[in-house]
DNA sequence: CAGGTTTCTGCGTTTTTGTGCAATATTTCT
DNA sequence: AGAAATATTGCACAAAAACGCAGAAACCTG
């Protein structure tokens, strides 16, 4: 086999699986493991392939996952955030979660917007407060350090009292058959009590959490009323969610 | 799987959940905890974690950042708050109202020390939540946008449940015939219940506002034990204070 | 086509890298 | 303060890479 034929192969191996293994290809071709580090390293210095030890990785793989650090999934949660926004309508009183999801549309909230959130998570409060026509109501209790959100009895205490408008639920994972699912047990119990007491519950997820289980169980998929992803709600990932009767956006 | 892939998912879970768990990583896939957490540290290097014991955190999480107004690094203010904090031992229970003075005390607090700090202040609850050694109670209510403090009955009824061991009040002025005064009726309120729940109450004022008076009364001297200043214990402007039974420091 | 040169390939040997293990320290939780 | 979880360290071992070398094929070139 010719090198350039070889060379030919090993790329399209790359550009199909995302990688390639030195020692999985040298048996493939059969030729000696040398010849296969040679020829990666030569698809490696005319930047065709990323060298990496073991084997080698395709470029985009690259773009994917390492993907310029800290702006990750932030324009999805954008987009999530004007979603959610557009549910609201003045007057509203909106009960809300944590999670950066929660956190982009508190930041995204138009300026004329008048209506009242409730929550007792402490950087949204700190978003809440810096909106001139907002008011905020803050759950209290014993905050949790992990998820810098008020928890305890005190606080599920209060929830149960109102009867808001619509809450807003930053998810972890949502899943046909487990439902919504969470990993935080003090924080799964407080969003069970803000599902029971708004006459609409909205998911806010971004996709990739989407059909993904947690360990600990929040609420079965009826009990939601729309999900919201930054996907069109014509994507064929969230038929099965429509499908179970969940209005999806 | 190599090692690069290995790092590629990591990073993905991060940024899907905002924190791994070096143990749960280990099991997914399928290598040892040391493999994990050399892999975490490698990325932590690199600036793309950070890493904490147990596992990782995405960096846009801890990017809740606390606005370091210019009034922050007053000497004044430092002294007074290691005055007060000389006050405090491991155990107690203390309850703050809001002011930079207090958020100075906040800031000033020794990572050993152990104890359960209430407050309604939003700025100081911040500060509290990054010791790693203190509980924190957060009072609920609405929250008045000026003081950044919640404010209303319901702060009020919690305030008056407990019985707390020390609390410091951040003084706008003070008087010897006035008594302590502040001018928002509502934090005014706040403070009185914080004043009636408290064995002992501690306010903290700058000399200037030492012998100055605002619209609405919080209470008498009588009801203060101890008034803190960045002066010293003998400074002339203070016995007054002193002839009048307040402790001084 | 002979002889020289270059390119390609495989084979040992030596280094480097990646992993796991075990013993010991440190941190966290309660 | 003590137990459990997690980190650190040093070490061993295997896989992979680097390097030099040598034989073979290909390719000049007169």
């Amino acid at each position: 086999m010719l090198k350039k034929e070889r060379q030919a192969y090993i790329l399209h191996q790359i550009n199909l699986h995302n990688k390639v293994l030195s020692s999985s290809l040298c048996t493939e071709i059969n030729v000696s493991e040398d010849t296969i580090r040679r020829d990666l390293q030569e698809l490696a210095t005319e930047g065709k392939v990323i060298k990496v030890h073991g084997g080698a990785l395709s470029h985009s793989f690259n773009q994917v996952y390492f993907s310029t650090d800290g702006v990750y999934s932030q324009n999805q949660k954008k987009v999530i955030a004007q979603k959610a926004i557009s549910l609201i309508s003045n007057g509203m009183f909106i009960l809300t979660s944590g999670g950066t999801t929660i956190l982009e549309m508190a930041r995204s909230l138009p300026p004329q917007l008048k209506a009242t959130f409730i929550s007792g998570s402490i950087p949204a409060i700190l978003e809440y407060m810096h909106h001139p026509n907002i008011e905020v109501i803050v759950i209290g209790d014993k905050i949790s350090k992990n998820s810098k959100i008020t928890v305890g009895s005190e606080a599920i205490a209060k929830i149960k009292e109102m009867k808001v408008d619509i809450c807003f639920l930053g998810t972890n994972a949502i899943d046909i058959a487990q439902g919504v699912t969470d990993n935080d047990w003090e924080v799964v119990q407080l969003k069970k009590a803000m599902i029971q007491s708004s006459k609409m519950v909205v998911c806010l997820s971004i996709a990739e959490k989407v059909n993904s289980v947690q360990p600990i169980k929040v609420c079965d998929l009826k009990e939601i009323d729309m999900l919201i992803t930054e996907l069109p709600a014509d994507d064929p990932l969230l038929k099965p969610y429509i499908d179970a009767g969940v209005k999806v956006a």
